[in-house]
DNA sequence: AGGATGCTTCGGTTACGATCGAAGTATGAA
DNA sequence: TTCATACTTCGATCGTAACCGAAGCATCCT
């Protein structure tokens, strides 16, 4: 009865609340210290420091030192994209930590996903983007059309570049909050960057949420308007 | 910092060897009673129904009563995913709970991925039916052409009746042996489902493996050419 | 009715791992 | 060099949950 993969491991790994404190934490993208981990986790820097290498010999977390301090990200995207999945189905089953409360609506509004954009931002942004003929959508799969290629040229994102990259450029990441598709992959992090660049929204610090400021969300609203 | 859905309860109810174990017999897509999942996480009966019990009220399994029989399946199609996508991961990080041994051959071969075709079979057929322009990948998504939909009807499957269902028809599933995609969702159910009517394949008792018979096994190399 | 099978609940044991205090190591700053 | 910061390792405690034997229900068969 012994076949396969031994999911157990992995189960076990993301099942202790502290470890799945910090794989969430982390899931914000940046790199971020055992310190702030073991904040994010609510439990001392020896505890987390043990965590952390379980972690990492498990092969879910990366780590590079640099000078004093050593940062840690998901190891790859696969790892990211299991997490939310399993947040995704833990929210469908109503495993969740804290009553929907007042300070959840900006997350809920527009907040990183691993390295793209999430929330109601990111799932209108998708909708428009194929409302618009920009991206094609067949089942779970996007790809860019023609027509796409040229509309974000416009807005400054060269697409044959990023297609060069070994990453997908169009991945279909389902929201928890929302429940429906959010765009993903290098191109979803292309348009995230774009808007940052732009000064359109900035992320908060110590949180995943992203604000966009009054002008940026004019411009992001005109740019992915809901009824094409 | 306490954000979004609770994951480490999803996490720990699969971290137990033994649940992890009699998950993945359940991704086998038959229903079993107490007794055979007891017996697939190696346990005796009375630790099987406590876990059994955590298991569906966490929501990963439904149940119902027949006679004084008490079958189990995947609560529903997104469990089932998870389990996959975590046994592609474990695969890659390599925790395995065993050498690849002699017995796994007939296992990579062909066997059951919840309710379809997966191993070198399951990706060989979806390879074919793109490349014979039956289905469109684009990204990770698939689609059923026109021309798919009348091949299909030869081969007896009614692609319209399935279209109705609330269930996706197409769904790409990543192999963990093979590492590559083969095609999940309902289409992926009824193409096996017709493969076991003709008596072209069919399911080994206590394992995951599908067995074609000679003939079968003619027919569908034939049916799904490797270069169209 | 009596008996067998399938499963659940109870009680008590046991083992594993999460936790933290304290001490040890590495890197940078003064 | 000396001190401070960032982190790891050691050692010991403690709680939880996995586990099984035994007993209790429920269902089916004869």
């Amino acid at each position: 009865m012994k076949e396969g993969p031994d999911i157990a491991q992995i189960g076990a790994l993301i099942g202790d609340p502290a470890r799945a404190n910090m794989l969430a934490a982390l899931t914000g993208g940046r790199a971020l210290t055992a310190t702030e981990l073991a904040a994010a986790g609510g439990i001392t820097l020896q505890t987390a420091s043990t965590h952390l290498s379980k972690l990492e010999t498990g092969g879910l977390l990366a780590q590079r030192k640099q000078g004093r301090h050593r940062y840690f990200t998901l190891a790859d995207e696969a790892v990211a994209r299991l997490i939310e999945s399993m947040m995704g189905l833990a929210a469908s089953r109503g495993h969740l930590r804290h009553q929907p409360g007042p300070k959840d609506p900006a997350l809920r509004k527009a907040r990183i996903c691993y390295d793209h954009l999430a929330g109601d931002f990111g799932v209108r942004m998708l909708d428009s983007l194929v409302a618009l003929g920009s991206i094609d959508a067949i089942g779970d799969g996007l790809a860019v059309t023609a027509k796409g290629e040229s509309d974000l040229q416009c807005i400054g994102i060269d697409v044959s570049s990023l297609k060069s990259s070994r990453r997908p450029l169009c991945r279909s990441c389902l929201d928890w909050s929302e429940r429906r598709a959010h765009l993903a992959g290098s191109l979803g992090k292309a348009l995230l960057a774009n808007f940052m660049e732009k000064g359109w929204a900035r992320r908060m610090p110590e949180s995943r949420s992203v604000v966009f400021s009054p002008e940026g969300e004019r411009q992001f609203l005109r740019l992915f308007p809901l009824e094409a």
